[in-house]
DNA sequence: GCGGCCATGTACGGTGGCGTATACGAAAGT
DNA sequence: ACTTTCGTATACGCCACCGTACATGGCCGC
């Protein structure tokens, strides 16, 4: 029982590949996100992607190579992600911290992968330098745009990681907020962080 | 080879326990402290401990009991924790946030498990529900406090979500600051929460 | 100091996951 | 068509862990 082919090129080789290698790592990215870093086994990957884990070690040489190989994707996708929200959206700086989703951290995609990445962080120091370089991008951008309305650099970093924060931590703060929405809440926050005007 | 013994009580009668009910808990909150949950590992907590999981099945029905009352004692912790962290300082609210180790987050004991129930959370319902329980009494205290300079309730409650963000998110955030200390900036952060002239 | 109690040591079966070895089978080239 | 290639299925040994059954040996009250 053989599956669909797809087609993969190496060098200037063509040939076919079942699963190829990035349905490995997508599937792990899957897992990943869902149920951390342990659940990411190669015979679960294999069984949620209906074939056996026998074409896996041509791929990588254990399993440690897989997670290598998601870090990989992700902090390429991830980086990736922060140029093209710069690009995307137009160029004035406050909307682009709010509506480019930085509010939101745009892509659902990525969201839950991030969040597990940075519990995963807290336990590998590989994970956290990674992590680091990421989160460096990310807060180079906010320093920028923030640093357009604001000139004490001090307070521009204050209001970047608090920005920063407040979109990682809203995802692990679990408490309610009465009558209003978590989103009220946030948009709130954020004209705080952006010293505006509440609409 | 029979280590000390520990006393413990039940009812009326009084007996002895090498390694009581307690000890296992506070060995699975190390360990999910380190590892998350799927580290608390009944075999590995017996080495840990010294001894083999013979006992284990005497105190608990089985690894999900454990974890259970891993977060029982958590819970319960942590909510302590709160009130005696109101009345063990002053009561001026704004040092109360900073100095009280609301921006520490107190005790060094509770925090990696705070961090890694977080996580857990994400994945687990009952988790989630036990850490909302935690959460809204700590949000019910930083609303109160920021309550007593700050007269609008919806303001109230975007900096209150602010602060719990800094605090939490704080510790998933891997970026540099420059030259700047982590602490230097936190600080600053503070001071645009709590609405404070930079010192 | 004797007997019982009870936490612990020891041994076992079952499960699930890792990594390896080998056979199979579909394409692609010749 | 025959062969090569290469991903995949299958089977295996290994190990870690769970939960159970039973043996063991300190403390305790007597």
């Amino acid at each position: 029982m053989y599956g669909g082919v797809y087609e993969s090129v190496v060098g200037h080789i063509r040939f076919e590949t079942r699963t190829p290698r990035d349905r490995w790592i997508e599937a792990g990215l899957a897992a990943l996100a869902t149920g951390g870093p342990d659940a990411v086994r190669v015979e679960a990957l294999a069984k949620r992607l209906g074939v056996t884990k026998g074409g896996f070690y041509g791929f990588f040489a254990d399993r440690a190579a897989l997670l290598t190989a998601m870090l990989d994707t992700w902090e390429r996708e991830s980086t990736d992600d922060v140029w093209e929200r710069v690009n995307r959206e137009g160029h004035d700086p406050k909307s682009l911290i709010t509506r480019a989703g930085l509010l939101t951290f745009s892509t659902d995609r990525l969201l839950p992968i991030d969040l597990a990445v940075r519990d995963w962080a807290r336990r590998d120091p590989a994970v956290a330098e990674r992590l680091r370089r990421v989160d460096d991008r990310r807060m180079d951008l906010l320093r920028q745009m923030i640093g357009t309305f604001c000139d004490d650099p001090d307070e521009v970093e204050a209001r970047s990681v608090l920005a920063f924060c407040l979109l990682i931590g809203e995802h692990f703060l679990a408490a309610g907020h009465g009558d209003r929405t978590r989103d009220q809440v946030l948009r709130r926050a954020g004209d705080i962080i952006l010293d505006r005007e509440p609409r």
